[in-house]
DNA sequence: TTGTAGGCGTTATCAG
DNA sequence: CTGATAACGCCTACAA
């Protein structure tokens, strides 16, 4: 283990002088630094982490809290965040929220000042208490998916996108329109709930009276999304087109409808929710989330607060995008 | 920000000894004990890290390097070593490869002392200068579904695994199989290799000649399944049966052969290959791969290597598993 | 422009 | 059983 002042000897100069050819103070003389370098390389010396972060009180790290539930989407956004910090230098330290119960045990630790520099939480509702502790101990934290008044935070407009969706589905003239969707969510109610509160006003704002049997609750999976189907379909009148809440979700009514002899979208049309990399393939009319959009827009917001951390929280909104493929009636 | 000078003083005590009741050193006297924890408690003091480490000289995290390919596959192994470290109260340093360049830059910098206690590497193959560097730095390593003649690894028998699913397509009766994979990893090139030959052994065994038509090269995507099958089925004699290199590829197959009026498996048997959880919902027939396993198991040997610097290295297989569900032919 | 020394928060050693 | 005190490796005034 090679420290500073090993380089400092071999360099012949003092351990300040490599501190600061290190972080590239300007002060420095070019033939010293050239020396300085060499000897850096010579000896292959890395700064240690630990001291560094202890000498400077900050630790060039950042915490990524992300639940685990509709796991291709959540990778997603990883991989925006993964790829917007690997460019600017930053650890990340990520936590993956297993359950209800990892999720307290998670929020209690996270974002401590000393641990990491900022915190970015995805998609699960920071307790208050972690609000409470993050704000007092000044430490930055972004919320992707999910808002809180006091947090920046960066997401889209579920309700909109869904409402957009339904319209979608009602411009091509169906008039039995089903949501299926996961009801309850561990971490955040809030996307689930626009989410049905923009299918609901969308049919509301079409005259279509509002059907409660066309709300039934599904698991979010494509098993889920079969089950479900199989329900609708036993009902008196069965509706002709599925707004799922994700495209597993979809993926699996699409398959349950075939495997029932319907074509898709000729006898049901069905969209999803998310545009997964397999909704493409699969000719999924769905709409598209910009995960790792969101991901790497949270970095840059996180990072962005931790240089000025006086700076109000803001609230951004990333646009979605309806994505007509084949699986509602109109060709792409 | 409060330290633990704080708290020994709110206790009335020494440092050392708050360090002591902090890591639960056995020579403690109850009482004292019992003040140090309550000044603890209400002065919601946490060690910091970085002081810690610099102190311990061990940070108590450890480095994952997982390419960014075939993304449904590593989210699961991700999930396995993030819950295997949860558990152990290990913090984990997360690097994903976003492609060859990004690569070198990282096994640069990976696995260095002072920054992290171990490292684990999913699926890419070790450059030779960063496992010297790891041997000669005495940090832990395990490599995850690859491997190396000095490293600890965890991984399955892909040979023998693809062998097994070419033999139940043969079992099921088909002689013309094609293997549609992808045909170059930027990362480890072994796993491909050895599915390639479990898929000519098991031919081979068979009696079966061995047609070079039969192998071509696949996007690693569902829509490159799709474009490949087509190129296949255009053959003067396609193939019956085919066994692709993933399940994403597998899915891509499926659909496209329905889109031109095939059926699956009654037309054309299609398995897959790693069974990730759209696998089972659409009812494909495929390997099973533990994938969140070998990440856990990853972890635990990682962990052990800590433990046991100068235990030799072991290379663990986990069981694969042949799926059978309705995609060739076979009722589950 | 460069060297020196104090301090960052813990741990660990060593007397008591 | 407990309290000082020297590391740990680096950064940053302060002097020179």
């Amino acid at each position: 283990v090679v420290t500073i002042t090993d380089v400092a000897r071999a360099a012949g100069v003092g351990v300040g002088t490599v501190s600061r050819v290190l972080s590239g103070h300007p002060r420095v003389a070019p033939a010293t630094r050239a020396r300085v370098n060499g000897a850096i390389t010579r000896l292959g010396y890395r700064p240690s982490q630990a001291a560094r972060a202890l000498a400077r009180g900050r630790t060039d790290t950042i915490q990524v809290v992300v639940p685990y539930l509709t796991r291709y989407f959540y990778f997603e956004v990883l991989r925006g965040v993964a790829a917007a910090l690997a460019d600017r230098d930053y650890a990340l330290n990520l936590r993956v929220l297993d359950g209800p119960a990892d999720r307290d045990r998670v929020f209690a630790e996270a974002g401590r000042r000393g641990h990491v520099d900022g915190l970015l939480v995805v998609r699960a509702a920071p307790p208050d208490d972690l609000v409470t502790r993050l704000t007092r101990a000044r430490v930055a934290a972004v919320l992707v998916d999910t808002a809180h008044p006091t947090l920046t935070s960066v997401g889209v407009d579920h309700q909109a996108a869904a409402a957009a969706m339904a319209a979608h589905l009602l411009s091509l003239g169906h008039g039995r329109i089903a949501l299926v969707d996961r009801v309850n969510d561990p971490f955040d109610q809030a996307v689930l709930s626009a989410r049905r509160r923009g299918y609901r006003d969308a049919l509301a704002r079409a005259g279509i009276r509002h059907r409660p049997e066309y709300e039934p609750a599904s698991e979010w999976s494509a098993e889920g999304g079969a089950g479900t189907l199989d329900a609708l379909l036993a009902l008196p009148e069965p509706p002709t087109a599925i707004l799922a809440g994700g495209d597993t979700i979809a993926i699996g009514v699409v398959d349950r409808a075939r495997q029932r002899g319907l074509t898709v979208p000729g006898d049901l049309a069905v969209c999803g929710y998310g545009d997964i990399e397999l909704a493409r393939h699969l000719g999924l009319t769905t709409v598209h989330v910009p995960m790792s959009a969101m991901g790497r827009r949270g970095v840059e917001l996180l990072l962005a607060a931790m240089e000025n951390p006086d700076a109000p929280p803001v609230r951004v909104t990333l646009p979605t995008e309806l994505v007509v493929r084949h699986s509602c009636g109109i060709a792409p």
